[in-house]
DNA sequence: TCCTTATATGCATATTGCTGCATCTATGCA
DNA sequence: TGCATAGATGCAGCAATATGCATATAAGGA
């Protein structure tokens, strides 16, 4: 029961659903959800990390980068439903089919995206 | 997305849970759920009507009874799998066993329990 | 009309989660 | 060995949630 509370838990939020969103289409390194989903690094890697925890995320490391996926063979099969209802419910959805589109540009080695978000995110 | 993220909150909790638990078997009243679950009026009602709220349950009036029903017809097909979820992630599990038992040999009227509650909460 | 019962809700508090900022760690490269 | 980059994490503030207690509301019955 803990563990089912767990995986709800674990998709209770926006950024969260955003982020599979992401990994439905295909793996990701932190960097690219952060520039995909215009959020802070931080950010982006502590919903990643969650996400891991509760056991939807498989992850693996390549040099600097780590790479997480949905680990659509590991996980419960409940889990596995809740991924689907998230596939379902975002059918149609704008701002889920637009991050899509972004992800699809998107280049995994960006100019120096820290610095960049360094200055943009002066005043938000 | 706001009502998706909405929907996975509400099942975010162990109680909320439970709940879904006994609705699967049946229609239930405030006072069935918080005696079945040993929990305070206060919280079956809100956290039915956080369910309700979310667009997971039916709420049907008779006398002085509120009756919460899963509303399989009513909810969105993505809520529908979450259902599904909470069914296969519950299979086997040895609280939610307990919980249905105790549902079946519960009788919608009992003693003041409301009285009862009140003493036999002290000291929680 | 008053009393009892079933439910809902306002208020206060405790807990938990989200997020930014700064910093730390680890890897790759010159 | 030193620097730059990707990612992780400690800390603090803020918001949302859970929950108990007391009380309000509403329906039924005497």
């Amino acid at each position: 029961m803990r563990d089912m509370v767990k995986a709800f838990k674990a998709l209770a939020d926006d950024t969260k659903i955003r982020i599979i969103n992401l990994l439905l289409e295909r793996e990701c390194c932190v960097c690219e959800v952060m520039q995909v989903l215009d959020i802070s690094q931080s950010k982006a890697s502590r919903h990643l990390s969650s996400l891991y925890d509760a056991g939807f995320l498989r992850l693996r490391k390549d040099g600097l980068w780590s790479l997480y996926s949905l680990d659509k063979e590991g996980m419960r099969d409940y889990m596995s439903l809740l991924v689907e209802a998230v596939t379902g419910g975002l059918r149609g959805n704008k701002v889920a089919e637009q991050d899509r589109e972004r992800l699809r540009n998107a280049e995994r080695l960006g100019p120096s995206y820290v610095e960049r978000m360094r200055t943009e995110n002066k005043g938000r």
